[in-house]
DNA sequence: TCGAAGATTGTCT
DNA sequence: GACAATCTTCGAG
C-alpha cells in the first residue's frame, strides 16, 4: 500500500484526544496502546496527520538507555513534567526526535514515537522530506517523522492534548498483530524488550539484521 | 573551555 | 554493512 491510498485509520480521524491520564499509567502499557493512535500536528503551512506504528519505552532514571539515568537536567526537564507531555529533543547534530512523556510509578519516563503511516497531509510531508522521497520513507524513523510533521524544539514541553501537537485514540491494535523487540541504536540496556511495532505495517522502520521479535503477550 | 557521546539518516560499496 | 555528517548536551578540569 501506498501512503497516498485510503488508509484504514482515516476512519478514526476525528476520534477523541487522549487526556492526560492515559500517559499516567505503566509506561510499556502506554507504549503498546499508543500503536494505532493518531498523531496530529498544526503547522500555518497544514495539519499533518499520521497513525502511530512503532513506539519504545523508556522506564525513567533506572533504564540507562534513558535520557534521565542522566539525571534532571536542561535537557531532560520535561520528563519530569506532567504525564502527556511532549519531550522533544536534538540529536545527532541535525535530527529531532518526539517523545510522548508518561508518569509510571512517579518515574520521568517516555514513550518515543518512531514511525507513523501518513493519514493527512501527504503533499506537506512530500514537501518537507524531499518530493523523491519513496512514500515509505516519508515517516519510517524517528527524526523522519519529525521533518515530515515540522516537529522541532517548538514543541518541547508543550501538552499533547491539544494544537499545534496532540494524540488521538485510534483503531485499536490487536495484541496479535503486535511484534516486541529490543529498541533501536542505543548501547546500554539494549536488550529490553521495549519496542512495539504492528506487524507488516510497511511504516515500521528497519531493524538490524537477526533482531529478535516476539508476538506481544500480556 | 574543551572533549566525547549520541534514542539517526543517507550514501556508498 | 560501513561510515560520514553535524551540533547539542553535559561532565570534567
Amino acid at each position: 500500500m501506498t501512503a497516498g491510498a485510503a488508509h484504514p485509520a482515516r476512519r478514526s480521524r476525528r476520534r477523541a484526544v487522549l487526556p492526560a491520564r492515559f500517559y499516567a499509567r505503566d509506561t510499556e502499557r502506554v507504549a503498546r496502546e499508543l500503536l494505532g493512535a493518531v498523531l496530529e500536528c498544526h503547522t500555518p503551512e497544514g495539519v499533518a496527520a499520521g497513525r502511530i506504528v512503532e513506539t519504545e519505552a523508556y522506564l525513567g532514571e533506572h533504564d540507562a538507555a534513558c535520557h534521565a539515568a542522566a539525571g534532571r537536567t536542561g535537557r531532560t526537564e520535561p520528563l519530569y513534567g506532567p504525564p502527556g507531555t511532549a519531550y522533544v529533543y536534538f540529536i545527532y547534530g541535525m535530527h529531532w526526535c518526539v517523545n510522548a512523556v508518561t508518569r509510571a510509578r512517579g518515574l520521568p519516563s517516555a514513550v518515543l514515537i518512531r514511525a507513523v503511516a501518513p493519514i493527512d497531509g501527504i503533499a506537506l510531508m512530500r514537501a518537507r522530506r524531499g518530493a523523491s522521497r519513496r512514500d515509505a520513507d516519508l515517516t519510517n524513523g524517528p527524526a523522519k517523522l519529525c521533518q515530515a510533521f515540522g516537529i522541532d524544539v517548538r514543541h518541547n514541553g508543550l501538552p499533547l492534548q491539544q494544537p499545534p501537537l496532540l494524540i488521538r485514540a485510534g483503531a485499536p491494535v490487536p495484541d496479535r498483530d503486535v511484534l516486541v523487540t529490543p529498541r533501536i541504536g542505543i548501547r546500554r540496556a539494549a536488550d529490553w524488550p521495549l519496542r512495539f511495532t504492528v506487524a507488516g505495517d510497511p511504516f515500521v522502520s528497519r531493524a538490524p539484521a537477526h533482531f529478535p521479535v516476539r508476538r506481544y503477550s500480556r
